[in-house]
DNA sequence: AAGGAACTCACATGAAGGTGCGATTGTCTA
DNA sequence: TAGACAATCGCACCTTCATGTGAGTTCCTT
């Protein structure tokens, strides 16, 4: 099996050779390129000269890793992008993971788990630390909530919605051909059946619960 | 350190013998429930015994391993859900992902491995295959729509932030630190960034398109 | 036929919000 | 050094909202 192209971009010069003799000691890889930045890799990022695999690290001067993402992405869509990080800050990985990274990968690890993470990514997989994984779940299942039953009716839900819409009881009352007297009933039923008692506490309700 | 409190829920007695006594060797967790399916586990979830986490099993006689997920997160709200599988059906996995389980572990992995598994999960992580891990990711990238920059401050992202909680600008004010008249100038300018002139049309703003 | 639930409309009042028109203070950067 | 921008604070005026209290209709279930 011939070795996997990678590139890495890291702005520490030592690190970054250290890194890619490791990796290329253990006969799996080869680094045909290595950049200080982001932007010196995006110059380089023409196609036909596409590696299997991207090692990037998050805190580069000049564009953050994080920014280069969906950059590299646009320019390399069938490298593998593999995040790099001292897995400090749990945000900025979620945000990484949010613009497209297929790995995560702690610099403190040793060499040889980045060996195989790396085979793992180009075999398919993904892998990450668990706690990053609870973070993604978490993320996950506010994205998928079960939806609870607050028992609204459908005049209700419909109202809802369009207070979700930004309008005011008035546009609401226009919209659904009801006078504005009604409109304001029926806020009043739904603000009791959720629990809150403003337009905006409805309206966070009813998004962060999916309920329209 | 008092060993964590565990119920097995798994139809194969043998099996779930075999594993409840693993565990229990390990001298970390202790099998205060062990039920033959969903239905029994649920009969049994009240409220004050609650164990540390739940082991269960996808292919349940009965109701399903997946349709019993919500129902016990709704009667154990603290306890960390884990779901065993042979890995065979990633669609189940993602399912389970969907319905708010903790963590996945195979059923083949040797009990050293599940307790550690246990551990990682009850110390707030989520082991989880990396090639589960890459489906997530797949899906997550497809959920989550590009956040488009509004040019938001750090400080008016903090107030749109309070807006999202549903607090009025009174208490935003107070919890800020700021003054009223502070508060206001800052929406105002949150308006006009996010193009909208209410409250409520901000916040519906702010969770659509997860500014916050 | 009785009861309940959903839907409709109305008036009034105090609280909260939206906006026009100011101002001063820092901290960058061209 | 001048200018841009963020952040801070102030007043005034009108709009919109929240809420208490009422009532009439239709439709479905018991």
């Amino acid at each position: 099996m011939t070795p996997a192209a990678l590139w890495l971009i890291e702005d520490n010069g030592l690190f970054r050779a250290t890194l890619a003799r490791g990796l290329e000691r253990t006969g799996r890889f080869v680094c045909t390129g290595s950049f200080r930045t982001a932007e010196a890799a995006l110059a380089a990022a023409v196609p036909g000269a596409a590696p299997a695999a991207v090692l990037l690290d998050v805190g580069l001067p000049g564009m953050d890793g994080i920014e280069a993402l969906p950059r590299l992405r646009e320019r390399l869509p069938s490298s593998a992008l593999i995040v790099l990080t001292v897995f400090e800050d749990e945000d900025k990985i979620m945000r990484a993971i949010c613009s497209g990274a297929q790995g995560y990968l702690l610099k403190t690890a040793p060499v040889s788990e980045i060996a195989a993470a790396i085979d793992d990514v180009l075999g398919g997989g993904s892998p990450m630390n668990s706690r990053i994984a609870r973070r993604v779940l978490e993320l996950f299942s506010r994205l998928v909530p079960p939806r609870k039953d607050y028992g609204l009716t459908a005049r209700e839900t419909e109202i809802l919605q369009q207070m979700v819409e930004g309008r005011i009881k008035k546009e609401i009352a226009s919209h659904v051909g009801l006078s504005v007297h009604t409109v304001n009933t029926h806020m009043r039923n739904i603000y009791e059946k959720l629990q809150v008692n403003t337009v905006n506490g409805a309206v966070a309700k009813a998004l962060r619960e999916r309920l329209v």
